[in-house]
DNA sequence: GTGGTCTAGACCACG
DNA sequence: GTGGTCTAGACCACC
């Protein structure tokens, strides 16, 4: 499954979820037109409860990215993963931002934040496409 | 004054006060010995409730950071500078990598986080030590 | 066609079918005696759920709009455009008053409203009648 | 208190709220700044779920038009009243629309909407301003 | 079967 | 005191 909840994050399961199925669109994962797992189904999954899903869903149809085929379920918005794409780098973008907006403010150096950037990308595990 | 509060920011404000006293003191713009402003006098600055500052005031004296001077005040540690440093140096650290880490999960390319890294560090504005 | 859904529309799909074949009937479109387009015809054009259909033609047996006739249909019944015209004018009516009452609650100006009316019949298409 | 929720009404009770409290707002009842009534304030005097409430708090947060003071309560933006008036025309013309384009594509003439119009703006009481 | 709404109540962080 | 999150479970309309 292409959602994973970590209870220990502090930012809520339900933007976890939401987060996690815009990046499933956002890399091709999931396809416009597919339905998306039922709130019951997904609850079971993720040991949550439904309603913890639904309020993700919730959010994705607000945004457009999900839209309900009543009586059928959720599917993936036609023009969804163009605007998945770009939320993705934006908010990866927004979120360096902030650790390097402080950083430099801390007086922590370029030199320091590139090294640090090299140390991270050869630790941490390449993840592998899967359309 | 070397604190700032941003009411956007989800992180608490409390938090926030104490990790740029910290900053501050790592830096060198805050030395061992010198006061902190009063609980109140910072919260009038900041447009904040005392007890807020209360609290940051109160996580720094647990970590030892600042020491209770009986009827004057809040000093920094001698020892202080030494231990801000490293915690900076983590917190960056660590944050940088939660950063990291969803982005590659997200399946953004190390090539495009070291584009962004260069971006930010073209775009931000430099800061000077104030020893 | 004289039955269109929108599947925006909150308003549940079963009864803008059946809305619209009453109004349809109401303004001669549809004469009395003439058969309905079969469940999965109708279901086919729309690209509706045959159940959708299924049931706006079963309230509309309820209510004695339309008659079955065994084998071949369902057809308009021969008392059906006095009560649908009498229907579509209480429908209209309520609806409006639904609109007007809640603006006037909400401090919209009879002028205002009066204005709008104009603009909306200057702009909205003018039906034809095809008895 | 410049809410009531109506049970039978088939709008959900917490699109109610939210809807009437912009209209507050954009009729001056509520004014830049002003804090709303607490979640369980607002949901003890309706009698409803405290949760009911918080979601169109919440709805009203995302849209702007309440801004969270951390530990306090919510407040009214400053920006808000513009945004509200003009979400209030355009919320009642929309729906005016609705049933304007539904009547004159059911035959009902122009004429015809225009008296029931007047007929509703004579019979409906007139609501006074409490700014 | 699907999602949507609402209730009830617990727990938490923040100020 | 404030709002926010989450759980549990009921009920409903729609397809």
């Amino acid at each position: 499954m292409y959602v994973r909840v970590d209870p220990a994050d502090a930012t809520p399961i339900y933007e976890q979820i939401a987060r996690q199925i815009k990046f499933a669109v956002a890399s091709g994962v999931l396809q416009p037109g597919e339905l998306t797992p039922s709130v019951r189904e997904m609850a079971r999954q993720l040991a949550v409860n439904p309603n913890t899903v639904a309020r993700a869903y919730r959010e994705l149809q607000d945004e457009g990215i999900l839209t309900a085929q009543r009586g059928v379920g959720l599917a993936v918005a036609e023009d969804a993963p163009e605007r998945c794409r770009q939320d993705r780098e934006r908010w990866v973008y927004e979120r360096l931002k902030q650790v390097v907006d402080e950083a430099l403010r801390a007086q922590i150096t370029p030199r320091q934040l590139e090294r640090m950037l090299r140390d991270l990308l050869r630790s941490l595990p390449q993840q592998e496409n899967a359309p």
